[in-house]
DNA sequence: CGGTTGTCGATTGTCAACAGTTTAGGATCG
DNA sequence: CGATCCTAAACTGTTGACAATCGACAACCG
C-alpha cells in the first residue's frame, strides 16, 4: 500500500497513530469486518496498517475499556462476543437514557430544531414507501442522534454513542427493523410532536417507550433476561 | 537489590503489568493523590513503579477512555478536571440510572436483600447520631452501589460504578453532604420502604429525586448547568 | 489405546533505544 | 528593561528486539 509521505507525516503532527488506529479499529468493528470471538493477531495487524505493535497494543487498551473487545492475559484482544442478555441491558440503559434527552429536550426545543427532525421523519418515510431498509437505518440513527446532540447534556449524548457502537457487536440486531419501519416511524412523529408540544414528561416516556418496543419484542419483559 | 523470584513471578502470570498499573493509578486518582490538570510523568511513574513506560502508557489509554485522564498528544496525560457543568451533567445521568435500578429491583427484591439495606440504613443512622460523616459516606456508597448490584442489570451496575469513579475528580462533591445526612437518610428509608412493597415505578421516582436533589442543591434547575 | 509429557512455532508481554516535539531559560536586540 | 529568538534539556511517540507464555503436535508410558 503506497500512502502520500506528507499527507501522513502531517496528520502525526496532531494526532498520534494509537488514535488513528483506534478509530479505524472502531470502524472496521462497527462494519462488522470482524467475526464475534475472533482474535486480533498484533503482528498482522501490525504489518497491515504499516506500524508497530505498540500503538496497536496502546488503541485496543482503549477499545477494552469501551467494550468493544476482551483483552486475555497472554492470549491476545477478542473481538468482543455480546450475549443476548447483555443486548437485552443494553436496551434497557439505552431506553432511560433516550428518555431523559426527550425530557431534558422537551423544554428548550427550538423552531428550527423541530424542523430538522422532521425532515428526517419525512426521509425515513420516503424509504418506507420504498420498503428501502439501507436508506431507513442510517435516518433512524440519525433521528436519534439528533435528539441526544440537542438536549443539551453532552455527556449523555456521549454515552449514547459509546452504547451504540456496542450495539453494533450484537449480531442480531437486525431482527427488530424489517416489518416495524412503519410503526417504528410513527413513534417517531409522536415523539416529535410531544417535543414540539414541550411537554417534557410526554416526550420522555414516548422516547422510552419506543426504544423499550424494540427490547420486548426481541427479548421478552422489561427486567427479565434471556440465558445466552 | 534482590527480589524473591517466585512471587514475582507468580503475580505476573495471571495478570499483565498494565492491568496492575491501571488499578493503582485509579485507586490513586480515586483517593485524590493527584491534582486535577496534573500531568503525569511518563518516565517518573516508570521509574516510580519499577517498570519500563510501554505498560504505563497502555495503562493511560484505559484510563483516557473511561474518563479519568485526558491525553494531549505530544503533551502529555493530564488528571481530568471536571467542570461543575460537567458534574451536573454527569448527575443527571446517574439519576435516571439509579431509577432504573430501582424500577428494575422492586419487583424482584427480596426479604434478605431488605434486611441487608436495612442494615445499611441503621449503620448510616447511627453515623449521624455519632456526626460522623467519615462513617456516613461510605455507607452511603455501599447502599447505593448494593441497589444496583440486585437489580439484575449487570451493565448498569458497571456503568454506575464508572460515573462514580469518575465523580471523584470533581473537588466540591463534599458540598452536599455536610447538614444533610439526616435528609438524605430519610430518602433512603423511603426508597427502601418503596422496594419492601415491591412498587416499582414509586422506587424509580423516589431514587431518581434522591439524586437530582444534591444536583439541584449544586448547580440549580436539571436541565440548567453551570458556565464553568 | 488413552493419557501424559516434552518440544516447537507462534504470539503476547516487556523493555531499552531512537526520533521528533515541546518547553524552559538565557542570550540578543530594540 | 522588555520582547524576541535561539539553544538545550526534558519529554512524548514510535520502533525493534528480547523474554515469557500458550497451543498444538508428536513421542512416550502405563
Amino acid at each position: 500500500m503506497t500512502i502520500d509521505p506528507e499527507s501522513a507525516l502531517r496528520i502525526r503532527r496532531t494526532e498520534s497513530l494509537t488514535s488513528i488506529i483506534r478509530r479505524e479499529l472502531e470502524r472496521m468493528i462497527a462494519r462488522g469486518e470482524f467475526k464475534a470471538g475472533e482474535r486480533l493477531n498484533e503482528n498482522a495487524l501490525a504489518a497491515k496498517l504499516g506500524v508497530s505493535r505498540g500503538p496497536i497494543r496502546e488503541a485496543c487498551r482503549g477499545l477494552e475499556q469501551s467494550g468493544l473487545v476482551d483483552v486475555v492475559v497472554n492470549r491476545g484482544v477478542f473481538i468482543r462476543e455480546v450475549s443476548s442478555r447483555q443486548a437485552a441491558e443494553l436496551y434497557e440503559l439505552r431506553a432511560v437514557l433516550y428518555g431523559l434527552a426527550g425530557r431534558l429536550l422537551a423544554p428548550i426545543v427550538t423552531e428550527a430544531q423541530i424542523r430538522t427532525l422532521s425532515g428526517y421523519l419525512d426521509q425515513m418515510d420516503a424509504a418506507i414507501a420504498a420498503d428501502d431498509l439501507n436508506a431507513f437505518y442510517p435516518g433512524n440513527l440519525r433521528f436519534h442522534e439528533t435528539i441526544v446532540e440537542f438536549c443539551g447534556n453532552g455527556r449523555l449524548a456521549d454515552e449514547c454513542a459509546a452504547i451504540h457502537r456496542e450495539m453494533h457487536l450484537f449480531r442480531r440486531r437486525a431482527l427488530d427493523m424489517p416489518g416495524r419501519m412503519a410503526i417504528s416511524n410513527a413513534e417517531h412523529r409522536s415523539i416529535v410532536a410531544r417535543l414540539a408540544a414541550h411537554d417534557a414528561e410526554g416526550a420522555a416516556a414516548e422516547l422510552e417507550a419506543h426504544v423499550l418496543t424494540s427490547r420486548v419484542a426481541l427479548f421478552g419483559p422489561v427486567g427479565a433476561y434471556p440465558d445466552n
